[in-house]
DNA sequence: GTGAAAGCGCTAACAG
DNA sequence: CTGTTAGCGCTTTCAC
């Protein structure tokens, strides 16, 4: 029977600044003890109809949300997972998110998401911050943390699932691909249909130079010349793609094949080659990556490397259960492969 | 001094299943009291050079991250802002979120990213399960709730921002655009460049729906015949852009130019105009929405709708401190405009 | 079927 | 400059 404390601040409020009900304020409007609206929650059958009601009922009068706050503090369980990603941009990771939240979702989990950035500094700090939320888990996408990131991951307890990527070391558990593998695969696959003198565009970001450098070595392994490289800033864009055959061309006009690094940075390439007059594939194959939604209706349509992002989540999201629910984890290690989606354009 | 306590459950983990280090044990490893501990974090300039030193080592040693679940019920801050976007595909809101992202980072707030998808019934569980974790702010972004979710969100006390769009009745604050000027200036663009036969494709969702509404009307207005519509699942794509100039031509082969809902949909009308010989912009003029990067460097360049979502994003997070803070709002619904950009499809 | 007590980890307020 | 006390809102344990 507290008198409501002198409304401060801001006069524009539309709301009464009447800070949200509490768990007793739901119990002293239904007469209960407040232990029984939370049962009202995680066990409403075990109370009776006529109290269950009367408390729904104080519920729905007072638009009472419980804290999660005070659930996590007291549970150790924040209900929740965090998924740090480079970039929103581009439909990179929206297949892993989905397949992240689906899986949790069935399990009573939500989902955070986090920007990291490609640039890298400030991950320790975003870190930090989402490790003092206390996640039941934590995905990371492609980053390659720092020692001390590493460290305050292991000393933090959480479940880690690294994805997007193989690292040699991983924290925790892994979903990834080989950037090495398709690097080789991509330069395999050219050189089969007989393309001989090859470039490489890509971001400048490390999973793309790693996958340029294993491109390379699989040209010097069929004896072609070293591939033409060409580096932009990631993430890689259509304008990328158009300037990128243009430094290309200039320094060998004469290449018959381009390995792009993304699908933006392979139309943005066959935007110019059509402009220049140069057919695809015919004078010129192209290869994307991503296999975005467009690769398959644009025309000519785009050859591209397929990960499965919706896989890789939910995998990485079984992978977090499991640890949770204490079930030994088989394969801490996933290598999700990849797949050359072969169309027109190469 | 208490022994470590038998490890259970998982024998694969690889990591102490140890929980996370508390204050009271880098209190105790310091030798100072837990409230030391804490104002080494909040007031570092406060504790003495040697304590300070004494109670970093510490921290260090045990990678103790503060538990934020414990400040924010202590505090009743969270210090973190949700916002609810439809979906994360295509780069429809990665401005928006950048704008949030960057300036709440700049007052120590960060983002809680929620997707909601186009479809709806989940909307108010998500939005039960988002105040639950008590955010310092709630972003919307273009999502039609229900009476029960407006509800909650006014019983919340928590500020409110709509986005993306321009509602009659806001919860609290907008920032947005008229989705009915954007269809009815797309349509004048259209007839004042001459073209007489028009078509509009959009997505399914309400926002859509408004825009082609106002896109009919305009014609009305200007003498014109009604435009052909059609209408796609939403978030619309390069495939349904496609299908589309298939459906609108055997309806009406001689429409002179197509406002589409999305920037997919136009390069997707654009790649079938190419297919059928159909020159754009003289024979077809085509218009897109969202402005994406590859609208510049298309061939043809693609004129396209624009909302700038990074100011949104950045007003939105304004107005979300300000009420933080207290400072009176003075205007709670922004009305940030639009611009076409005109280039070469139309 | 219902309730009282205790405590999760932290910080504001008030000593000293 | 440092420490003690109290309590944020919730749920587990143990009683009735």
């Amino acid at each position: 029977m507290s008198a409501l404390p002198p409304s401060p601040a801001d006069p524009t409020a539309p709301k009464p600044a009447r800070p949200a009900a509490t768990i007793h304020e739901v119990a002293r409007l239904a007469g209960v003890a407040i232990i029984t609206v939370s049962r009202s929650f995680t066990q409403p059958g075990k109370l009776s109809p006529g109290t269950l009601s009367k408390v729904r009922e104080a519920v729905a009068r007072t638009g009472y949300v419980p804290n999660r706050a005070a659930g996590t503090l007291r549970l150790a369980r924040s209900g929740f997972v965090a998924v740090l990603v480079p970039t929103l941009k581009g439909q990179n990771f929206s297949g892993l998110i989905e397949g992240l939240t689906t899986t949790l979702a069935e399990h009573g989990h939500q989902v955070l998401i986090g920007e990291v950035g490609y640039s890298g500094p400030r991950e320790d700090d975003l870190l930090r911050s989402v490790i003092g939320r206390r996640p039941d888990g934590i995905v990371i996408t492609g980053v390659m943390h720092s020692a001390e990131g590493r460290a305050l991951l292991a000393q933090s307890g959480i479940p880690v699932v690294e994805t997007w990527d193989v690292t040699p070391t991983p924290v925790d558990m892994l979903v990834g691909a080989s950037h090495e593998a398709i690097g080789y695969a991509a330069c395999t696959y050219l050189a089969r249909r007989g393309r001989r003198r090859l470039a490489h565009v890509g971001g400048d970001d490390e999973r793309a130079a790693r996958r340029a450098r294993s491109f390379v070595q699989a040209a010097s392994h069929f004896g072609l010349e070293a591939p033409v490289l060409h580096t932009v800033r990631s993430p890689s864009t259509h304008a990328d793609g158009r300037l990128a055959l243009g430094e290309l061309l200039a320094r060998r006009p004469d290449i018959d094949a381009i390995c792009c690094g993304s699908d933006p940075l392979a139309m943005g390439v066959m935007t110019e080659a059509r402009v220049r007059g140069l057919a695809v594939p015919d004078r010129l194959a192209v290869m994307g990556s991503g296999d975005s939604e467009y690769a398959a209706t644009h025309v000519p349509s785009l050859t591209s490397i397929r990960i499965d992002g919706l896989q890789a989540g939910r995998i990485a999201a079984r992978l977090v259960l499991d640890r949770l629910q204490g079930v030994p984890i088989e394969h801490k290690v996933v290598d999700l492969g990849f797949e050359i989606v072969e169309r027109e354009s190469a």
